[in-house]
DNA sequence: CAAAGGGTGTAATCACTGATTACATATTTT
DNA sequence: AAAATATGTAATCAGTGATTACACCCTTTG
């Protein structure tokens, strides 16, 4: 006669389990998510691969996640928030500009962090604005984070007098350009010797465009 | 004792197969996977799925593509030929534009035609300007035919003299922004009313940005 | 014309995945 | 202390990409 010792909760012999902790799992799986999507291997992330690295049954994650898409939306808004974080970084709320090239400085940084962004987070970057990523509320410019700083700096740089306009159509148009550029070089495959540089030359070209005087943005 | 009578290449009962014909499957599953991408599921597209809709067995697709992607890398290229077969059909080779205007009618159906593709296509799209699907070649703009077409069409605008530079930096200018605007206004999330007039204010922005005068450019 | 050979398709199978279920354990709340 | 809830497990399902050994069809060649 054979006892059926059901010890689910046993942690195997070599492997020791950390305590119930709510929403602890949570994170750890958004988490290495996260780690992964930023290498760029975002289709192939699966659920079960997660959980291996984790050292929990597979079923477990699906306690925290309804399903894979609501892990991918998790990272989603993860990107999100370090992508806003550096372009905050670029632009902080409290020091305004001390002078007007401190101002083209601030915006050309802003192209260089977005590009950057785009090309070294390459999974993230492509969850963020794909299909599911950004549901029309970026296509929508008033609720993007991301586009309004770049509109917060051109308002800067008009002020200053750099650009002799700064309406709501032309930082859209801003956006675009930056956008587009970003696209075009992002991943692994857009590895562009000197790409900062291409940035700032991409930034100033966006200047001008906003009527720039040509000879005051020389470096 | 059984008999094992082995009929694979037997009919199953109500299905008529088609006679075997070189590359045949080939084009049909190339066909069938661009139509699913059109609609813009090209992730969730499976081999099986495509053999089942095909009336054939899984691996009878493995004789024509060694793996999923290779079916992907053949929407790709189907993609890009698409692509240009638009854009083509907006500047066809032979007629040149009969007056300025015209030739800034042209520049605009280029621009319009760029977003409805991404917009319509994304499928196709996010293959095509995904990780995968232009190694490399796109992001050095010489050998991009999509960018070529722009190209043209900015030298065609400066020879008119309604743009009054036109360089490769311009046009690579130029390209990014149509791009951005595209990408930000693809897919089902994209769904502007008014997206073709949206398009052709894009495309006016840029002509703008590259010195035509703003009058001129009045409908 | 007949035989050979490669192109085309099949059935069976493998390892893997996303997801669900019934159950066991841990933690918190009452 | 007891009830309720949160967290995790094992077992299982259907579906997938890919490979293998085999059967057939069509074309080429002797």
């Amino acid at each position: 006669m054979s006892i059926a010792i059901t010890n689910a909760g046993d942690s195997p012999p070599g492997k020791v389990r950390a305590p119930q902790i709510r929403g602890r799992l949570r994170d750890e799986v958004i988490s290495l998510a996260v780690a992964a999507a930023r290498k760029g291997a975002v289709e192939g992330l699966s659920m079960r691969d997660l959980s291996r690295r984790l050292g929990v049954s597979p079923a477990a994650i699906y306690r925290h996640f309804e399903h894979r898409d609501a892990v991918l939306k998790a990272v989603t808004e993860a990107g999100f928030a370090e992508f806003e974080g550096l372009l905050q970084n670029v632009m902080p709320f409290t020091s305004a500009p001390i002078d007007a090239s401190d101002a083209v400085r601030r915006f050309e940084g802003l192209v260089v962090a977005y590009v950057r962004f785009a090309r070294t987070h390459y999974g993230l970057w492509r969850l963020m604005f794909g299909p599911t990523g950004c549901e029309s509320r970026f296509r929508d410019p008033s609720g993007a984070p991301t586009y309004m700083w770049l509109g917060k700096s051109l308002a800067e740089l008009e002020a200053f007098g750099r650009i002799s306009t700064a309406t709501a159509a032309d930082q859209y148009f801003a956006w675009t350009a930056v956008h587009g550029f970003a696209d075009l070089h992002s991943g692994p495959g857009g590895e562009t010797p000197l790409l900062d540089d291409l940035s700032r030359q991409q930034a100033r070209r966006i200047l001008r465009a906003l009527g720039a005087d040509a000879d005051a943005l020389a470096p």
